[in-house]
DNA sequence: ATGCATGTTAGAGTGCGCTCTAAGTCAAGC
DNA sequence: GCTTGACTTAGAGCGCACTCTAACATGCAT
């Protein structure tokens, strides 16, 4: 069960088959090995650079800047200071975006909170009628 | 000086001409008034508008969602409700993607972690020489 | 009156990240 | 042997949100 199926890679990453093949073609998965019948299977560690890959997606690291970590890696183990660094300011870019959309969410919540005092004004106590 | 002009605009809303030309276009933007010249020019109230606008893009709306949002707006007061159960459903949305972003940026931290646990390792006590 | 910055338009182009298509292969079950 | 379903490939297509181009207009400063 440490050999995953494209369907089972599929369920367990919540990527589409599709999507593994195309981070497959753009290099931030390599040596992804085959059956007999030519057909790929993930090992336990290609499921955990997936699942590294989607968590720097979901930060909104692009594609591009993940090839850069991938590469980094297939150097050695030498690469390692450089691939801390490049996830550090990776990580202070995502405080920053989150900075920015936590005041972008407040700034939509005072209009909700706008919207509800002038709707209980117009309709005052409704909830107890 | 509750009249701006596009370059007054750009400085103040972050957004480049070429964008609020094409939110104008999308409908996000109407009623905007021009000089003689024909030249555009933005009151208070619309560069509120495109504040909130950038808001909700920054939130992760997107064009077409704001659309709605502006079209119910523009249908009068009798949308108010409306509105305001758009934004809340956004609202929610977004702090859905807040989890999500942290739970990635988590595991980011995690390999960090073990990256300067493992480089210590190789060149430990390094800030005490 | 001349030059230059700032604006105008319609429409084309760009970059990103998938997403899909079409035609084919393979293995297992009936 | 035949069907079915999961897979393979190269390459095209798509939706989004801008972003830019080219040719032209306006208005202020020298």
């Amino acid at each position: 069960m440490s050999q995953l199926s494209v369907s089972e890679a599929v369920a367990e990453t919540g990527l589409s088959a599709h999507t593994l093949r195309y981070y497959e073609k753009e290099m931030l998965l390599y040596e992804v090995p085959r059956d007999s019948g030519g057909r790929r299977f993930y090992t336990r560690e290609l499921i955990a650079a997936i699942k590294f890959i989607s968590a720097l997606r979901a930060t909104g690291m692009s594609i591009h800047g993940i090839k850069d970590y991938i590469d980094l890696y297939r150097r050695g183990e030498h690469t390692a200071q450089q691939r801390m660094g490049l996830l550090q300011s990776h990580e202070e870019a995502v405080q920053a975006q989150l900075k920015k959309t936590r005041a972008s969410l407040n700034m939509i919540q005072r209009k909700i909170a706008l919207y509800q005092s002038q709707l209980d004004a117009v309709a005052p106590n409704k909830q107890r009628a």
